[in-house]
DNA sequence: TTACTTACCGCAAGTGCCAT
DNA sequence: ATGGCACTTGCGGTAAGTAA
């Protein structure tokens, strides 16, 4: 009965610990590194069944129960207008696909003092709730919402009487051991700690696996459940926002067209994309890069294409396109026209992750400190040594289009 | 100590809708 | 027709960490 909390701040440990029953278990705490790629010196020393959730995206917490992963964190004050809301979705998907609970704290509204205006509330894009009750259809794990406390409520139409303007109309956390964690009265927070001492005791009586199927029936959860459809609801959601506002569909035989032109005697493409009828493609007309899009592309998966717990389970294609697609008619095909991004940019971050690869060392020249890590790259290769973007924008998409080059599976 | 990488966090320009 | 406004979309600043 022993529990283990991963965290990136300690500070927002401590919160979550102190404000559950977690506080008086037996309980150890450690840093968690995002990647091989950002943090070449640690990141192996993590156990494989974390890695696996931080494959995609690292969460702030992950708590395990006997080296068991029960449930992840992520918490953000931005703003969630747009896609932004959006930004952390991978994190939370790489959580749920492991089995493990997500909670999600994103502020309902945040106050945004914009150049000769004065300060408004930027509110939430409704959309995610949508998103996230999609990821729970698919898997039965809870995906939860809970917002960041704000004065939002108190001063809907007047934010410059917030009395936290200068924190956004945002409320933290008084104690200083807790710095930068959200207010730990507000009734949001204790909300989600009672869904927390729910997870835990819950799989106390049940064990792991058992336990975590319930979850969903329990009432803490349905009534989560509820409030978030109605959130959608209320707020005015429909399908008619970002990041779908950024997405075409069109007949699968255009893209097959287009591909057409790397077909030759030797090469025809594989079945994936054929088996299925119509193809989603996201648009992205931007420099190539990472935030907030690979977030919006996992949730694109569960809003638009997803039936089913792998990217084969798809009713739809999921096509990423750095620019903008123009579809032809005439000849059932179409183009990317786009002077921002490059096949190229692609390829360079890939080739720039091989760098951090030591797999072509000699073992002499290997440090000591470096044959932990140079024997998970024997096993994993480059899988966690690749940036983030490059991870996700390759595990969701089926194929990723640029005006000058193109990637798809074949299977 | 400095340069560079990675990814987090957040702002604001642009766009299009709606009230007047 | 037009100005205000809210939402969408794209990019910038910066902390944290590593490598040289």
């Amino acid at each position: 009965m022993k529990y283990k909390i991963w965290y990136s701040t300690e500070s927002f440990a401590d919160y979550i610990i102190d404000n559950t029953i977690l506080n008086g278990k037996n309980i150890s705490k450690s840093k968690m590194y995002e990647s091989d790629a950002n943090n070449s010196a640690n990141f192996h020393t993590l156990p494989d069944h974390i890695k696996k959730i931080l494959y995609l995206d690292a969460p702030d917490i992950i708590v395990e129960f006997n080296s068991e992963p029960i449930f992840s964190i992520e918490v953000s004050t931005e703003a969630g207008t747009g896609h932004n809301a959006f930004q952390r979705f991978a994190r939370l998907a790489a959580s749920v696909e492991n089995n493990v609970p997500a909670f999600y704290i994103y502020p309902e509204a945040a106050i945004i003092t914009r150049k000769d205006s004065l300060p408004k509330w930027d509110k939430i894009n409704p959309l995610i709730f949508k998103a996230l009750n999609d990821v729970m259809s698919i898997y039965k794990i809870p995906a939860v919402l809970y917002y960041f406390p704000s004065d939002y409520r108190l001063f809907p139409n007047d934010a410059s009487s917030s009395p936290n303007l200068m924190n956004k109309g945002l409320k933290f956390d008084t104690r200083i051991d807790y710095a930068g964690s959200p207010e730990g009265t507000d009734g949001e927070m204790i909300s989600m700690f009672n869904s927390i001492n729910e997870i835990i005791q819950s799989i106390e009586l049940d064990g792991i696996i058992n336990g975590r199927e319930k979850l969903l029936s329990k009432r803490t959860f349905i009534d989560r459940c509820s409030i978030m459809n109605r959130e959608f609801i209320e707020k005015g959601g429909s399908i008619d926002s970002s990041p779908i506002t950024a997405t075409k569909k069109i007949p699968t035989e255009y893209l097959l067209n287009y591909l057409s032109n790397y077909e030759d005697s030797n090469y025809k493409i594989g079945n994936l994309l054929k088996s299925r009828n119509e193809t989603i493609i996201y648009q992205v007309d931007a420099k190539f890069r990472g935030d907030p899009y690979p977030g919006a592309l996992a949730a694109l998966d569960y809003l638009l294409c997803r039936e089913g717990k792998t990217f084969e389970d798809r009713k739809y294609n999921l096509i990423l396109a750095w620019g903008e697609v123009i579809i032809n008619n005439e000849n059932k095909s179409i183009s990317i026209n786009s002077n921002k991004a490059s096949i190229e940019d692609f390829t360079m971050a890939v080739k720039a992750s091989e760098n951090k690869n030591i797999l072509n060392k000699n073992y002499t020249d290997l440090k000591n400190s470096e044959i932990s890590r140079y024997y998970m790259q024997v096993r994993y290769g480059s899988t966690f040594s690749k940036v983030k973007h490059i991870r996700v924008y390759s595990y969701f998409a089926d194929g990723i289009l640029f005006n000058d080059g193109a990637l798809w599976r074949d299977a």
